[in-house]
Order: structure tokens, then C-alpha cells, then sequence
DNA sequence: GGACTTATATACCGATCGGTAGGGAAAGGA
DNA sequence: TCCTTTCCCTACCGATCGGTATATAAGTCC
């Protein structure tokens, strides 16, 4: 791989325009023309880079899907189940509201705005998330099992809540909701945890 | 209004059947040639009889917020507080599983899904869905000052928590979860319910 | 019967969609 | 230097997008 001209932009970097623009838009409502205006590159460029447009966007949900991984990954490591969920709730917050994206879950909108074709698109989000929840869910058993949470908790209702709220945080951010409101939502969505 | 040919289908059917289209795909994903389709009009028809596109979108989405805003007023009507929050959540199950339609909520699938040119329509979603969160906190301050909430709940946040926690159920929904997911979700969120 | 009004049907508009062909430009290997 | 390989650019493809011009059919009023 050391023949031909060299590519005169980075790769990674273009990648990451793509899924600012991804984010802004969805996957659908995203052109061509969108990602290589802030990609800087031309068609030709990207489809040589990348594939296709479906490509291009999984490869910009891998990248997105791997730095939320870092997150939830850290946030189990926390002592008790009731910190567990605490960070994965106010830490979110942070991710759905990174200044100079707009605010919002890529997956989140993946899952919702589809049409018939990109049904495959929607397929992966939704695979992507069950990853995240069988995780917390089985965080919250071994909590469970070391007495941190009660004997009649269930792990899997506890885990599919918090994904559920963060949904709905993540349809509050794209709503506009501040950093603010969305920690009081977290807030008084954690009032009730079993104790 | 009784010269000239009658039209030959019914205004309020083909609405409905728009709805649907609508519903299934979002506003952005959905093409003209849909709705014909669904309606079982020509072009000139829907034009004729609906404005365009955008318009019609919205006259859909007053008929499906009218339905919902019945559900919700009459869920507002029971005696406690926590009946009402049953009653909202319990009963958004039923409207996000509706046979016949696709899962999910038109709104908050409307707040997601957008591009430049559709944020009209995005903010009109988001508008709507504040005047049920508002009727919402409205009636929990009632039950506060009648004593059916704690002094130191917040009608504001528990209202938010309502809708949040509803939008991360429409997201669910989308997803494929079931009746029974969805319950159990439902219970779980009204679990710490204040006392 | 017209005359008038309105709905339907066909066929089309310019713009944009995702995707690509073909030719020149820039590098390494010989 | 010439060849090969790879990349970049312009220009284009057929399909589809939302929206409409035009002509005809189907009614009420006189």
C-alpha cells in the first residue's frame, strides 16, 4: 500500500465532519452534497474513502457508538448501583449536549427518522443500544447479588428504565432542553431508585 | 359552495390514510407518490384539496394531536396525582402500539427527523407537546396545593419527568418493544413516585 | 340546452437525489 | 525517464423529488 498518489486529506478527520453533519441531520435527510461540503473532499474522494453513503454513515456510527462505549464502560465501574445509574444519567447529559454539535443521540435519531430503504440503517442502531442495556442489565444483577440492590429489584426493568429515560433526555436535548433542565429530569428520574 | 363537480373522495378519509403514510415515515421521508398512493387521489387532487405538502402534514398532525390532547385531558380528570401519572403513562401505551399504525409517536418522531427546510415543522412538534406539558404541571400544582403531593415535590419537574419518560417509551415502541415491555417500563418509572 | 364552476387525469417542469465515467495529476519503483 | 498505481476534478447519469399547466369530465344555475 505504498504505490499512487497520496490522498490529500486525512481520513479520520473527515469522518468526524461526517458525523458532525449525521448528527445534525440524520441519516436520511443528510445529501451528498452536505458531507462534502464540510468533509472538504468530492464525491468521487469519498466514495474512493468510504463506499457509499450507508458506508460512510456506519462508519461514523462506529466511531460514535465506540467513544459512548468508553462512557458506559467507565460508568459501571462505579461502586453501587445507585452511582452506576447516577453517572450514566448526568454523565449523558454531557454527551447530548457537546457544544459545537447539535444536541441530541445519533442512535437515537437513527432508530426514529427512516424510510423504507435505509430500514438496515435502523436495524443497527437498535442492535447497537441492546449492547449498552445487557451491560447495565447485568451490572445491576451482580449489584443485586452483593446486596447492593434489594432482593426484589428486577435488573432488567432497572436497566431498560434508564435507557428508556435516556431516550427521552436524548428527544429533550434535540428539543432544545438546557443542561439545566435535563439534570433536573435525571434528578427526579432517580428520586424513586430502589434503595 | 355547490357549484361545480363534486369531488369523488372522502376529505377526512384520505387524511387519515395520509396520517398513517406519515406516521410509517416521518414527514421528510415521506414523497408525494406515497400519499397518492395511500389516499388513492392524483396530485392535482391533494393539492387541490390540501395545499401542499407542508400543509398537509399539518392538517394531519392537528388530527393526531386532537385525538391525543382527548387522551390526555381526560387522564388529567382523575383524583390523584399519581392516578393521573398512571393514567398518562399506562394509557400512551395503547396510542404507541395502535394496530394497524407503526409504533411510535408522530410528534416526537417529527422533533427528530429533520433538515433545514422542515423546521417549521420541527418546532410546530415541539410547540404542541409544550401545551400538554403545561396542562400537565398545572394539574400537579393543583394536587400539591391540595395536599395529594408532598410540599416539596415540583409540579414543573414531575411534569417533565412525565413527558420524558413518555417520549423515551415512544422511542422504545419505535424500536419494537411489546405491550408488555412497555408496562413494565411504565411501572418502573412510577415506582418512586412521591408520596 | 348552454354558461359557469370545480374536480379529475395526463403529462410535464426544474431541482436535487445518490452514484459514476473518464481524463489529468502526483507519487513510488525500475 | 517511463510505467504503474492511486487520487482528484469536472461533468454527467437515470431516478426521484415537490409542484403545476393544460385539457377534459361532471356537476349546478339560468
Amino acid at each position: 500500500m505504498k504505490f499512487g498518489r497520496p490522498r490529500e486529506f486525512d481520513v479520520d478527520e473527515a469522518l468526524d465532519r461526517a458525523l458532525q453533519v449525521f448528527r445534525a441531520k440524520g441519516y436520511e435527510a443528510t445529501s451528498l452534497s452536505d458531507l462534502t461540503g464540510a468533509m472538504g473532499i468530492t464525491r468521487p474522494s469519498l466514495y474512493a474513502a468510504f463506499g457509499n453513503k450507508e458506508d460512510l454513515f456506519r462508519k461514523a456510527l462506529d466511531r460514535y457508538a465506540e467513544e459512548r462505549r468508553k462512557f458506559w464502560k467507565k460508568a459501571l465501574e462505579e461502586p453501587t448501583a445507585r452511582a452506576v445509574a447516577e453517572k450514566l444519567l448526568y454523565g449523558s447529559i454531557d454527551l447530548l449536549t457537546e457544544k459545537g454539535c447539535p444536541p441530541g443521540c445519533l442512535a437515537v435519531q437513527s432508530t426514529l427518522a427512516c424510510s423504507d430503504e435505509s430500514e438496515a440503517i435502523r436495524a443497527e442502531a437498535i442492535s447497537r443500544r441492546s449492547e449498552a442495556e445487557t451491560a447495565i442489565r447485568q451490572r445491576f444483577a451482580r449489584a443485586k447479588s452483593e446486596g447492593d440492590l434489594p432482593a426484589d429489584a428486577s435488573p432488567g426493568d432497572l436497566a431498560r428504565y434508564i435507557v428508556t429515560v435516556f431516550q427521552g433526555m436524548a428527544v429533550q436535548a434535540a428539543s432544545g432542553a438546557s443542561r439545566r433542565e435535563l439534570r433536573r429530569i435525571a434528578e427526579t428520574a432517580l428520586h424513586g431508585w430502589p434503595t
